[in-house]
DNA sequence: AGAACTCAGGTAAGGCCATG
DNA sequence: CATGGCCTTACCTGAGTTCT
């Protein structure tokens, strides 16, 4: 940004993007002359046409916008915007690197940002500029200015746009370590640093799983550690509740899951099928197997059978044992969780208020109204107001706003009908993105903490 | 109401690795 | 060496939200 703004500051913002694309897969084929291009947006195409010995210099305006000036299909990256505006934009505005200049109504132009406090974009930009080296940030802007690179040119960038190593950069890795570590860009008057928080709880994290696999969940050791000394921590108690919430979604879409899973299958395949009847067979085949592990009566009590005993992890197959097993769950974390109940609500409302995502506290609240519901009663009534028409309703809403339909299957006059698969799959905390970037810095590696993430975590009296 | 925007999960290709 | 299952990576679709 800082390039593109300082030479061509008065620019149509309409230039813009395509300056961005230039310059994006210009960094794609320098990276095709290394051999650890992982990671990097645009790799495949720059490493197809790198591979095709008849080109002798690239044509950076072929890569970036096809014959008829669209994105889409045949170059480097569909978004328009390239790789900064589909990825990078919002998040480098939230954290105050870049600025958006209104040049008209309409049209913005990214910049820069330049003081306030923050750590600015434009001292990043120079900081990356003498990592890189005046002459290798010159031959670049030229390049992209010519609209063509040669392999000659490409095999010189390369010694400079290093993508993946600090080393000779520490300038610049110790202002990234200071961006992530400073105050969060405020929404509101309150100072807080839930991310520099964030990330001092992952070192100690690391920190506290000498030798073990560090990919281990992250929000899970947190929620661990929240139950053996709960904290008014927002950052600790964020997490707890982000992993319940986590868990939550995953049973209920385990449940969403096997509910298609029957439909899709004998007797019911390509059939309307009473709801009603659908939903009390599914609740006896749950039933019975909970049953026979000694689960039933009230929802009160199968909560305090959970309470007496660790729950046990089975392997199991089958969708009414796969049900069962969600369900109880569930149940289980209820149990667990119960005593937190109001401040994982008020966790919620502050911190999450905006997801508008069915919670874990709602189904706490579920189980506490409807204690002296018989199990049966209380799965039956859960499956069909919280899982199936709650998909329904969701689809609906989508319809109406945009004419697409997502429906998984039809809901009629009582009568439910199968319509498309869905699969479940755990929610992500990207926390991995997280660690691979800490790692980067050099504050961890495979062994442990290294001595700079110990210092982050002295500096910020976490020893 | 419709366009524009944002992002998380889906998808497929390709690499890795165990097995025989 | 061949096979095939599993995992990671690169890219994109489309769900959901916000703006106009």
């Amino acid at each position: 940004m800082d390039a593109f703004c300082s030479p061509h500051a008065s620019v149509d913002p309409k230039q813009q993007p395509k300056f961005i694309r230039k310059a994006e897969y210009l960094l794609a084929l320098i990276q095709t002359q290394t051999n650890d291009a992982l990671g990097i947006p645009g790799i495949n195409y720059a490493s197809a046409k790198s591979a095709d010995s008849d080109i002798s210099s690239f044509d950076l305006q072929k890569g970036t916008y096809n014959e008829s000036g669209g994105t889409r299909t045949g170059t480097y990256f569909a978004n328009p915007g390239g790789v900064f505006a589909q990825y990078y934009a919002r998040s480098l505005n939230d954290i105050k690197l870049i600025g958006e200049n209104e040049v008209s109504k309409r049209d913005k132009l990214y910049v820069a940002s330049n003081g306030d406090g923050y750590l600015n974009g434009k001292t990043l930009a120079n900081a990356f500029a003498a990592s890189v080296g005046v002459d290798n940030i010159s031959l670049f802007l030229q390049c992209v200015d010519a609209g063509v690179v040669s392999r000659d040119q490409l095999s010189s960038l390369k010694e400079g746009f290093r993508m993946k190593s600090f080393t000779g950069a520490e300038k610049e890795r110790d202002l990234l370590i200071q961006l992530l570590l400073q105050e969060d860009f405020r929404a509101s008057d309150e100072v807080t640093y839930y991310r520099k928080n964030t990330l001092l709880l992952f070192l100690e994290y690391i920190k506290n799983q000498p030798g073990e696999d560090h990919n281990v969940d992250f929000p899970k050791y947190v929620y661990q550690q929240y139950l053996k000394a709960p904290s008014e921590d927002p950052v600790y108690a964020g997490w707890y509740a982000y992993y319940l919430d986590d868990n939550y979604q995953y049973q209920a879409s385990i449940l969403l899951k096997n509910i298609l899973g029957i439909l899709n299958a004998d007797p019911y395949k390509d059939l309307w099928v009473d709801l009603g009847a659908l939903v009390h067979e599914m609740t006896v085949g749950i039933t019975d197997i909970l049953s026979s592990h000694g689960y039933s009566g009230t929802v009160e009590q199968v909560c305090s059978l959970l309470k007496e005993k660790e729950l046990q992890w089975q392997q199991v197959s089958g969708a009414y044992p796969a049900m069962a097993e969600a369900l109880l769950n569930l149940f289980y974390q209820t149990t667990v969780n119960e005593s937190y109940f109001e401040s994982i609500r008020d966790i919620q409302a502050r911190y999450f208020a905006m997801s508008g995502m069915d919670d874990f506290s709602r189904f706490i609240q579920l189980c506490k109204e409807q204690a002296k519901w018989p199990l049966e009663d209380f799965i039956s009534a859960f499956l069909e107001k919280q899982i199936i028409r709650k998909h329904f309703r969701v689809a609906m809403r989508k319809y109406h706003q945009t004419g697409i339909a997502s429906y998984k299957f039809l809901l009629e006059d009582g009568y439910i009908r199968f319509l498309d698969g869905v699969e479940a799959t755990h929610m992500d905390s990207r926390i991995d993105t997280v660690a691979d970037f800490l790692r980067e810095l050099e504050l961890y590696n495979k062994d442990g903490l290294l001595p700079l993430g110990e210092e982050c975590l002295e500096l910020e009296g976490r020893l």
